[in-house]
DNA sequence: TATTGACTTAGAGCGCGCTCTAACGAGTAA
DNA sequence: TTACTCGTTAGAGCGCGCTCTAAGTCAATA
């Protein structure tokens, strides 16, 4: 008994595939991030396919700065269905525009970042310095 | 007494410039990501353009995700001089690194979010609903 | 003189997003 | 039976980056 079908994941499974720790992954569920995830029979979270798609979802708001309170929001809005699209479609264009603006801050400190990387460099060209690994010379 | 020179700011100057509370700026100076900031006959900070020019390369550093220890670390290479320049470059080398693979991220999930926006907006066509607006038609 | 207001310090408190602990249960191997 | 592994829950704890408080100084104003 307890035995996982094929097209299932143990949450150790889905920890390793998504680099989430199992606490991380019990915490979403619990928080209302995700759906409770089906069990098996002797009670084990049983994760299909699509969880591990909302998962890979999750990250990526996560990774770009969305709140976990924006992604309950988010989450809460998918379990009431098809009334609350457009709302689930203004949500996610006011996180694009999120987006675009750190699209730019990027872009601008990458600018910044290799202007002075740049310039050490041409101070290192100018006053070469014994580095630690060149004391034999 | 107590004044201020004319190419100096006190912290609510700078605060309002940079949008950093006064808060910010004070614990920015307590844990060594700026030097001590010179101090006007009252013992009042008075900031000058190079601590507004460091304090915006910081704003950009945090803004992009450096983290507060990585910042202190480039602070106290600052500090000690140009023996520094070489690690100091490689610091910035890396936060590029990390930057680029962000952009990755960022840019993948920009088309991700397009797509879902462009399916919510094909199901709002095909089925449209009354918004809370339009109640009045 | 008394009050107001802007500043100072040291240090406490807080919200976020995890991260871990304690206590327990079911299944398997020796 | 004992021990081990892998899971479960509720809830405590933690690191980060601020953010705020308390208590005090000083200068200007009513």
């Amino acid at each position: 008994m307890g035995q996982m079908m094929d097209n299932e994941l143990t949450i150790q499974q889905v920890s390793a595939r998504t680099g989430l720790s199992v606490h991380t992954l019990r915490y979403y569920e619990r928080i209302g991030l995700m759906e409770p995830i089906c069990r098996a029979s002797n009670g084990h979270r049983a994760y299909k396919e699509y969880d591990l798609e909302w998962i890979t979802l999750l990250m990526r708001l996560r990774a770009t700065g969305m709140r976990i309170s924006d992604m309950q929001r988010f989450a809460d809005l998918m379990r009431h269905g098809d009334l609350t699209i457009s709302q689930r479609r203004e949500q996610l264009e006011e996180h694009e525009r999120k987006l675009l603006v750190e699209r730019d801050e990027l872009r601008q400190t990458l600018l910044v970042l290799r202007g002075k990387i740049e310039y050490y460099r041409s101070l290192e060209e100018a006053q070469p310095v014994l580095k630690p690994d060149s004391q034999h010379g």
